[in-house]
DNA sequence: GAGCAGTGTCATTTA
DNA sequence: TTTAAATGACACTGC
């Protein structure tokens, strides 16, 4: 598992965060928040959680050698993605801190590590709790752990999938933007287009004015007379009267252009 | 101390 | 029916 967050804002590598966000509280609270698994589980089994062993149950001691081997080998422990985590530092002098489940898992004996009761494929997962006789407390807190940490992973992705489409989102609208202006910058160029081509039917229609002469050689008045041309690209010389009324005018005269 | 971002967890729904 | 996945909502933590 694992995804390509190098292109995302905000994501993070699902199993890296999945044992090392938990990590963030502080000593004290970890403290509290192993002794209350006394009244979350151990109602069901009592444990003795004195201070020494929670202690000991809160961190995990590995040699620096350990700790490369467990970046190498179990992606849990690695952290790859660009965000800070304390938890790093007291990693890299050589201690752990285990996450809660981790903790509740190591005070209460789970004989499967945290990653596996997460990890094992159902039919696995439940040959092994079957073969491993867990008592009633121990039962609870493993199918617990499974469905935190399944949750936890699919939270994450999901929270990967609603950035991406986010991300994806802001680029339709950058993209619809530039779509924008580029009908924009077209519809002004046709604007200017047909403003120039009326221009040049203005000039051309008093020119036509201009050359036109009527059976006494005199010219036409073109606030009584219009140009309108039929469909077979006749040209005719209308009076105004008359003109837009049909296609076929009834006073026909056709300029030769 | 307020606001924000990231994360874990629970409850619920969906597949 | 059981399980995993998806997701909204809330709480917590660190900055």
């Amino acid at each position: 598992m694992g995804f390509d967050d190098s292109a995302s804002v905000g994501s993070v590598d699902l199993e890296t965060s999945l044992y090392a966000a938990d990590n963030l509280s502080n000593g004290q609270s970890d403290k509290d928040e192993l002794e209350s698994i006394q009244s979350d589980y151990t109602d069901l089994l009592p444990l003795p959680l004195h201070s020494e062993a929670v202690e000991a149950t809160l961190y995990e001691t590995v040699t620096y050698a350990q700790h490369q081997t467990l970046n190498e080998s179990t992606p849990k422990y690695s952290q790859t993605g660009s965000q800070a985590n304390p938890s790093t530092t007291s990693r890299a002098a050589g201690v752990r801190r285990l996450c809660r489940d981790e903790q509740r898992a190591r005070a209460m004996s789970l004989p499967l590590s945290v990653y596996d009761i997460i990890n094992l494929p159902v039919e696995a997962f439940n040959e092994a709790i079957s073969s491993c006789k867990l008592n009633h407390a121990q039962h609870t807190l493993i199918r617990d752990i499974r469905r935190r940490g399944k949750n936890k992973m699919a939270a994450q992705s999901c929270r990967k999938r609603k950035m991406d489409s986010l991300i994806d989102l802001e680029e339709e609208i950058e993209d619809l933007k530039r779509e924008k202006e580029q009908i924009k910058e077209e519809n002004e160029r046709n604007a200017r287009e047909l403003h120039e081509t009326k221009e040049k039917l203005r000039k051309l229609y008093n020119e036509v004015f201009r050359q036109l002469r009527d059976e006494h050689g005199s010219l036409y008045n073109p606030k009584e007379y219009k140009l309108q041309h039929s469909s077979d690209g006749t040209v005719y010389l209308l009076p105004r009267s008359t003109a837009n009324t049909t296609n076929t005018p009834t006073e026909e005269l056709p300029v030769d252009l």
